[in-house]
DNA sequence: GACTAGATAGTACAACTTGA
DNA sequence: TCAAGTTGTACTATCTAGTC
């Protein structure tokens, strides 16, 4: 059971809703070494993500602001699913048309988008995860979700690490291992030292083997 | 590699709105 | 009327792609 789950009515402030999403952004977004500060939100953010129209318009008590659990669900996915390299006016459509259990669902990496990701090495990994499993693909074990299990540990505890591997099929003799904290490379620049450092390392196995 | 332009995310600030 | 909250707009920072 999530944490969402246990606040199946939330109603709160703004301020409430912004202490308690950055309570829980980092038990969803992928680890950062730094734990970056510029992860969070503020008040001023989630007011712009609504002017976006990435998140719903609050419901108003008088003259104050008041979010919802639905609320909650879009920010988290939104800022997650950012830190996955999507851009926000693609995520407009795709939070604000889904339902709360469509949201949890994204947030807890039973679902996943159908939208292109902008990201080159996303968009593959999102391909390879569709692709129903030919023989050829018969050593691939398939990650239950996409991410750790969310929202499992207080808020206070520093959520466990998933130390399983993923390993993915590339091309007949050639399997890849993708460790809980591997990050996508996000830029071209990124990807082209990844291309190289693979590359590297398959010619350092070609030097080596007999 | 350096430079430039464009896109995007996030912030600052002033004006506006609203309830007490 | 005033204070608190909201909104609109402009700005900065950062990143990326394209060009030379």
């Amino acid at each position: 059971m999530s944490a969402l789950t246990v606040l199946p009515d939330w109603i709160g402030t703004l301020e409430a809703f912004v202490e308690l999403a950055n309570d829980t952004l980092p038990h969803i977004l992928p680890f950062d070494k730094t734990g970056r500060a510029k992860d969070e939100v503020n008040a001023r953010l989630v007011r712009h993500y609504t002017t976006q129209g990435l998140l719903d318009e609050p419901l108003k008590s008088g003259r104050e602001a008041r979010y919802t659990r639905r609320h909650l669900l879009q920010l988290l996915v939104l800022r997650r699913l950012m830190h996955e390299g999507h851009g926000a006016t693609p995520l407009q459509k795709i939070l604000r048309g889904r339902d709360d259990d469509a949201l949890e669902a994204l947030l807890l990496g039973t679902a996943t988008l159908d939208v292109q990701p902008g990201n080159p090495a996303l968009e593959y990994l999102q391909n390879l995860r569709a692709t129903p499993p030919p023989s050829a693909l018969l050593g691939i074990v398939p990650r239950p979700t996409p991410q750790a299990p969310l929202f499992e540990s207080p808020p206070d505890a520093k959520p466990e690490r998933p130390e399983r591997y993923v390993r993915f099929f590339v091309q007949p003799g050639l399997e890849l291992h993708v460790g809980p904290d591997f990050q996508l490379p996000k830029t071209r620049t990124e990807r082209d030292r990844l291309a190289d450092a693979l590359l590297a390392a398959l010619d350092t196995l070609r030097r080596t083997k007999p």
